[in-house]
DNA sequence: TATGAGCGA
């Protein structure tokens, strides 16, 4: 929120504005929290005034995300590539900037104080504090990119888990399909973690089938066939057989489908980097798969 | 909405 109050102009601002026309600098706090600044202007009536403006800084889930997903390693093919997307095997798309900066009354201040803002503005009384041009810091077109990325993004909340094996990465996998939010903490049966590098049981399915490195993938689009699976997760290892569950009369997807690499650690990466990526327009689900007939 | 086939010596 913020607050504009009339500022009585002391002995020292006096001599501040006689010497050089100028305002008391913007003073800006931050406690990772919440941030506050405090700037100067004038109103139409030529006063002084003070602008207390109180930000939260939004621990955005998908900011977390972002974050923690920069920090991958990369594996298998792309094992040596050098940070940052390799264009051999990443298309980069536009770069989608978002706010992590909340201020709830923002818009009503923004019109209230508009006019203001604008005759300030011609008073080229405003300088921008990230760019120095002659608009209001929080009005910046760099904004986005100058301020918030930083301070939002790092410097948060450390990464804990990387994924398993030393074999991560950034897979190389279809940038143009992917993207959006995951969903993080699914429960891992304890026979399950590590990779499954212990040895325990092996998983038969009713039919006689390992299952031990076989994925689940749910929340598939209807239109979604084997063969857009198999270009999904061939990247994460040598895929045995792509099961896609239809009708048998319509051959419509039911939306859910089994993968089964050859190797469970490469399903464990595969669950790392797919469960809860957006794919034509859905949300993926990839987990452990169980055998048939349990619950 | 959701844990996959049919075969039938």
């Amino acid at each position: 929120m913020s607050v504009a109050e009339e500022v009585k102009s002391s002995w020292a601002d006096e001599v501040e504005e006689v010497e050089g026309g100028s305002l008391p600098p913007p003073v800006e706090k931050s406690d990772g929290n919440s941030k506050t600044i405090t700037e100067y202007s004038f109103n139409e009536e030529g006063k002084k005034i003070k602008i207390t403006s109180h930000y939260r800084i939004e621990k955005h889930r998908v900011a977390r995300q972002i974050a923690k997903r920069k920090t991958w390693t990369k594996y298998g093919l792309s094992k040596n590539d050098k940070p940052g997307p390799n264009p051999a095997t990443t298309i980069t798309a536009e770069d989608v900037f978002m706010h992590f900066l909340t201020n709830k009354e923002e818009e009503q201040i923004d019109q209230e104080d508009l006019k203001k803002k604008l005759l300030d503005q011609q008073k080229g009384q405003v300088k921008c504090r990230l760019c120095k041009e002659d608009h209001w810091t929080k009005r910046c077109p760099y904004k986005d990119k100058l301020e918030p990325l930083r301070t939002s993004l790092y410097g948060e909340e450390k990464v804990e888990d990387e994924p398993q094996q030393g074999t991560p990465g950034v897979p190389p996998v279809d940038k143009t399909k992917l993207g959006g939010p995951g969903t993080q903490g699914k429960y891992v049966p304890p026979s399950m973690r590590d990779g499954g590098s212990k040895k325990g049981e092996s998983m038969m399915s009713a039919r006689g089938r390992d299952e031990t490195a076989t994925v689940r993938v749910t929340n598939l689009s209807e239109n979604t066939r084997e063969q857009d699976l198999q270009e999904l997760f061939r990247s994460f290892g040598d895929i045995s057989r792509i099961f896609l569950a239809k009708d048998k009369n319509t051959g419509q997807s039911k939306g859910f489908a089994f993968i089964n690499f050859k190797k469970r650690e490469h399903a464990a990466i595969a669950i790392q980097y797919l469960n809860g990526y957006g794919y034509d327009h859905l949300i993926l689900s990839v987990e452990w798969a169980k055998p048939s007939g349990t619950q």
